[in-house]
DNA sequence: ATACTAATGCGACGTAGGTCGCGTTAGTTG
DNA sequence: CAACTAACGCGACCTACGTCGCATTAGTAT
């Protein structure tokens, strides 16, 4: 599988990427845009069950061996999907009050995958990666970024003196939404926001006992 | 998918199936087990990824045509294989100490997925369980079942006077455990044993500050 | 502007996954 | 023990996914 090295190598419209001896001027940025963008949209609609290359393709425009060249089939796509959605910022909470951030980050989760008008998207996609080795991979890289970038909250608070300096950042935030993400994707339980609400208190209450210290407890 | 309908009412050699209409007489609970056994052992063996029927089929000396009637496909396998674990008891720590107790749950989960001679066909199951519909209500299932079985933990503990009444006992075990799976199937994140000690720790923690109650908090 | 070459478009092809109808086997019933 | 029928075996068949070689397009370099 060497798509995987391709994979990598296709950053989006990256300038430094000119450079390097690959071409990525105007149009395979295009076709990775218009690929990605109409992979989120077959997805959102119809699933990753009733989700095909073929479909994707003619939603594109793109011709199906480009997208077995380039992504090595319908997982390649949809890592690459998520790849990009792991670039794109996101609203970290800063409210000058720990408890109150992680708050909002776990509530921010918990709106993200519950509303109807949001939901719909991002289940999928994390659903999909979910669901393929290639996928998986990008998720993991997706949620180390996620994860960096929340730990912030954490480390304002500590240097605020609101959280002892000890604490991991990155082991509270996790703490924080993992409850939520499990529900989601592993039990398929039902989410609410008292859910979203215990994961949060819990995370703060077990790094304030020293719990999620970054040395061995 | 009539199979759905198939799978739920072909029970493993359950007796009182014997009344119904069906036939569950030797030969179709012995085309399951063996069925179910050459599933574990293909998946085991290759992973979900070169799952195959056809390999499946011949090992287990059955005809495709009738893996397709019954379970409807690779997918329907692995849920009933899944349905059947979930049958299969499993030892709930009773050390008379709820501490302990819940300790030694996080870390049973921990050595199930990580000792090297127990990991693999619990780590592909569960992970083949991810990557379909089908296998996502079995999941589902598996650790509704998982809950309620650990739930006695801290029923006793309650009784004991270790644990406030109003505690919620599943989702303490849940909060126990889902850290576990959490790194192990969502963010791919390396899992060791001080994790499983912060997860039950934490656990217990906010259980025991009203966290957890079954009433809304 | 002209030559160069990645990258895509194109359509035919091979193959594996899944289906269908019918004959056969093996529990079940009386 | 004999008739009955649910479930399985069998093999042909079909669809669709994925591949391959070559032509064409569109960035890139001089």
């Amino acid at each position: 599988m060497q798509a995987l090295k391709r994979l990598e190598s296709t950053l989006p419209n990256d300038p430094k990427a000119a450079k390097t001896g690959t071409r990525p001027g105007g149009r395979s940025a295009r076709v990775r845009t218009d690929m990605v963008t109409a992979t989120l949209a077959e997805l959102t609609e119809k699933g990753y069950d009733q989700l095909t290359v073929d479909a994707i393709c003619h939603r594109a425009g793109v011709h199906k061996a480009t997208v077995y060249r380039r992504w090595g089939g319908v997982d390649g796509l949809i890592a690459d999907a998520l790849a990009l959605s792991a670039d794109q910022p996101w609203p970290i909470p800063d409210t000058g009050n720990v408890d109150e951030d992680i708050q909002l980050l776990a509530l921010e989760v918990y709106t993200t995958f519950t509303d109807p008008d949001l939901r719909t998207t991002p289940t999928a996609l994390i659903g999909a990666a979910l669901r393929s080795t290639l996928g998986a991979a990008a998720l993991s890289a997706f949620f180390t970024a996620r994860h960096q970038q929340a730990a912030e909250i954490v480390t304002r608070a500590v240097k605020r003196g609101q959280l002892p300096a000890s604490v991991d950042p990155v082991e509270l935030v996790r703490a924080a939404t993992a409850p939520l993400y499990h529900r989601l994707f592993i039990t398929g339980e039902p989410l609410d926001e008292p859910a979203a609400h215990r994961a949060a208190a819990a995370a703060l209450l077990a790094a304030r006992a020293s719990l999620f210290d970054a040395a061995a407890p």
